[in-house]
DNA sequence: GGATAATCTTTGACACATCAATAATTGCGT
DNA sequence: ACGCAATTATTGATGTGTCAAAGATTATCC
């Protein structure tokens, strides 16, 4: 057997992947043509309303260019709105339209559908025990 | 406590996240300039000499676009060799070239390294039931 | 042995990641 | 007030991910 050290982070790459392929394909051919990260910004968005980009930035767990351009990406689809920041003119409030609400709510379901399948026969007490894991590596990886 | 279900792939991408830019942080600061992704397929290929980029491509869990384009920049970069295959003109034969090597035997132990650190504190035991969840995670979404 | 199918790789189009640099605006100190 | 630092967001450059289509070559089948 080798040496866990070695492949666990090629497994961890392996599954993450896997899921988000089978994820986003569900959601294809459910009708829909919104990315999972489009979905969580808005769904944040919606979560934490006057959020400001760099905070929605690290709740998705992404950096600030990368919001900047998804944001964008949303607006053009109608599903974001942006207006300048009353109090503070660098800041841009964002506003999910009726037909972003409407999308992210029907997408919740099959995201819900694609975890349930993800996550079959597995029992709830090693997820919690892996959540330990995972969440070891990131604070050892952020020092 | 939030049901578990609904938020390990968020700690799930997070933890790969933070280890991806630990890691690639320690190999540019130790004064390389190659990415993970870069470093990983010249190890394949020196692990599986003459094997085609499809093969490759299951290896490293990329798909065969990536691989392509990785390559591109890695003959750039002076680290492989194309060459037409001898017996079957449709695949590429690729080859490690000495400075391809060099780097990836000096790369290998940052990497030894950065695993090392990331797993601190983490037990064995723990880590193969985290192994276990992660193969079952990847064989659910891939029916 | 010539049409057709299968295999291997590349390319195009778009989405996202990461780093560094640049605006634009606000806050602070004196 | 003024200058300068800090904050917020955008942009540019480069690398990777995904899907679909196309190119090139080889295998198959009648």
């Amino acid at each position: 057997m080798e040496n866990i050290d070695q492949v666990i982070f090629y497994k961890l790459e392996k599954a993450i992947r896997s899921y988000r392929q089978f994820a986003q394909r569900q959601i294809k051919t459910s009708g829909f043509s919104i990315t999972i990260d489009q979905w969580l910004t808005i769904q944040n968005i919606l979560e934490h309303p006057g959020i400001k980009q760099q905070e929605l930035a690290e709740k998705v767990f992404k950096d600030n260019a990368s919001i900047t351009r998804i944001v964008e990406l949303l607006v053009k689809a109608k599903y974001l709105k942006r207006k300048v920041h009353k109090a503070d003119r660098r800041r841009t409030t964002l506003i999910v339209t009726k037909e972003g609400e409407e999308v992210v709510e029907k997408v919740n379901e099959v995201i819900l559908q694609n975890r349930a399948k993800a996550l079959q026969e597995i029992d709830r007490e090693q997820l919690m025990a892996m959540d330990n894991i995972l969440h070891i590596i990131t604070t050892n990886c952020q020092e």
